[in-house]
DNA sequence: TATATTACTGACCCAAGAGTAAGTTAATTG
DNA sequence: CAATTAACTTACTCTTGGGTCAGTAATATA
């Protein structure tokens, strides 16, 4: 089975954490936080539980550190893509809401925020991290977004508790369904139609004109 | 401590579902499907975990039961509501999502919800229950809905793939925040007013004339 | 009051999985 | 080529909770 000069495990300290987070991801994404068994992250790693042990202090900071490499990095991306946009507001919807698509929604990544939807009711301590984190700054992201359509006099008056809520709930609804196997599914080839009609359907909503329909 | 005429614990074979039934309706809605114990669920109906097996030959089994006495019979009711609807397809539509607010949205039923979409992954058979009773059936009533407004000129030509989905997802959204223990938390106040913003956005968003142009 | 019935209990079994630590083996160093 | 270091493994402990079943006590019946 196996050859007689190959070593049966090599050492490989600094690759170890990279791979560990790869398959982690995989299995959080597919699994979930709770039902992930370590014994299996480890071993689609390519190594044993204890040797996961010895990079990460427990399943909680191994999932936040996935968190932190992933999509963490990414709120910065659109921070910075924000501040120095110059266009109109319906214009910068519409590249806040494709760029997360793409980077976020439609890959992998998109399982992080169902995990989190589904399971931070059973684990605070995530809950917290992930509000701090990620949330709090995405909110404000939107918040900001609108604002300054606001000031523009592109975008109505609106209540900026709520309405980034209601601007986001259809997209990342499209995420939970993308990872609720069998439940509430839609067809794969619409999604890009689905995103479509979101963002029509938000200018359609937001803008102060909403169409320029000549007035019977 | 315990009145020496009074029996350590009574008969009462009838009542006993109904009991076990209300005490799992409020474990699941705030701890989950796979976090609430059946032991916890026993003692809080005032019976033993044994007891509990007599009346449910499993977990999963007594999920079932809780949903069907409790969403299930919803549905028809807003089935028959929209059956015999004679005014305006805005009318419907609010009419519609104030009643699926009032009855699930804002009481602990959305707390169902939230669990479905929380771990229907790791539960395949609740999942396709959930699917076909609550889900298929709901689907078919917005669809229906947006039909009946397509048919009167009210409301513009949709993809009835689609625009069910985005148009429910902020309501779902809000029960999943709802049940998100201190994540993504709305303010209880606000709440109203968020539907109410919904309402108006989707009136914005699907009908032929988006704004009656209420210049104030 | 005696007997039969059955609703109900509670101690038990068993599987799963997070975390641990003693021991093993690859690499490194003198 | 020892001797040492440390990366890695393996087998273990411990807890948790679904499900079971032999026994117990409340009620119905005679």
């Amino acid at each position: 089975m196996s050859c007689p000069f190959k070593p049966r495990w090599e050492r490989r300290k600094d690759a170890r954490p990279k791979e560990l987070l790869a398959a982690a991801l995989d299995h959080f994404v597919e699994r979930g936080f709770a039902a992930t068994r370590l014994d299996d992250v480890a071993r689609a790693a390519g190594v044993s539980k204890g040797t996961l042990y010895l990079y990460f202090s427990s399943k909680e900071e191994l999932f936040k550190a996935v968190v932190r490499e992933s999509v963490v990095p990414m709120i910065g991306e659109a921070e910075g893509l924000m501040g120095q946009f110059t266009g109109t507001s319906e214009e910068l919807l519409r590249l806040l809401m494709t760029t997360w698509w793409d980077r976020i929604g439609n890959t992998k990544l998109s399982g992080l925020t169902k995990l989190m939807i589904a399971e931070a009711g059973n684990f605070p301590d995530l809950a917290r991290f992930y509000q701090e984190e990620v949330i709090d700054r995405g909110d404000k992201l939107v918040a900001s977004m609108l604002e300054r359509g606001m000031a523009r006099g592109e975008i109505r008056q609106l209540d900026l508790e709520i309405a980034p809520r209601i601007l986001i709930a259809p997209i990342i609804m499209m995420m939970v369904w993308k990872h609720s196997q069998g439940v509430c599914q839609i067809d794969p080839n619409k999604l890009d139609a689905y995103l479509e009609q979101c963002i029509e359907m938000a200018t359609h909503g937001l803008f102060v004109k909403p169409t320029p329909t000549p007035t019977a």
